[in-house]
DNA sequence: CCCTGATTCGC
DNA sequence: GCGAATCAGG
């Protein structure tokens, strides 16, 4: 397999989304964990959120040791500070967004106005929750699947690799070199490179390794059939 | 052991 | 440039 120009740009894509190099190659097809990461770094991209140095504890805790941070053992000096943006993530905007599924048989009591379940903070900020109330409080949207309000018609007005910028959603949709392969281009929420919906999605709580779900963590729309 | 990314080095 | 082997860490 070569690293054809979408190749590199679905790994560029996964790999600022988040996803592991395992994840990436699975999806690529053809290709290692080892060969996507080696890519990632002739490419330039670097360091992500990884697991091996999530040895980053930001916590308002009485520790009197800033860690005195000594020098890496191979020439590997990797200055990933990693800023955290931390933003507010207190109050999720309700977007109303009625996107022609609605489901008007949802009374939503509403019994108790605002107090969200939140069980603990994820280290993104963001609001992690019990397993009972999943993605309750953030999306209002009531539970709409694949919704075909706009079947196929044009690839005009979507967001295409190029359209990317830093103010709309990176997500994409579809797979990419499918004809109608494109990314979500909503307006992002700020400090993050997806929409307010599709940083749901992005960031979720990492579940236990053995019970990880296959369908639901990545985008693309689930795995390639070949 | 499992997983992760990082790096090396022969090709 | 590529990626398996290896390394290093959780």
């Amino acid at each position: 397999m070569s690293w054809t120009d979408e190749r590199i740009a679905t790994l560029k894509k996964m790999w600022e989304g988040g996803s592991t190099a395992s994840q990436i190659a699975e999806e690529l097809g053809g290709v290692s964990r080892n060969a996507v990461i080696g890519k990632a770094h002739r490419l330039g991209l670097k360091s992500r959120p990884s697991p091996v140095k999530a040895a980053e504890k930001k916590k308002a805790a009485p520790k009197a040791k800033p860690a005195p941070k000594p020098a890496a053992k191979k020439a590997a000096p990797r200055p990933a500070p990693k800023p955290a943006p931390a933003p507010a993530a207190a109050a999720p905007k309700p977007a109303a967004k009625a996107g022609g599924g609605t489901t008007p048989s949802q009374p939503l009591p509403n019994k108790t106005p605002d107090l969200p379940k939140i069980v603990s903070v994820g280290p993104g900020g963001f609001l992690r929750q019990g397993p009972g109330d999943q993605q309750a409080p953030i999306p209002p949207a009531p539970p709409r699947r694949l919704v075909p309000a706009k079947p196929s018609p044009e690839i005009a007005d979507k967001t295409s690799l190029l359209d990317l910028s830093d103010k709309v959603c990176r997500w994409p949709m579809g797979h990419p070199g499918e004809p109608d392969f494109h990314f979500c281009g909503e307006a992002v929420n700020p400090g993050f490179p997806y929409c307010v919906e599709h940083c749901g999605r992005a960031y979720q709580a990492q579940l236990p390794r053995g019970a990880r779900r296959p369908p639901p963590p990545l985008p693309f729309g689930g795995p390639r059939v070949r």
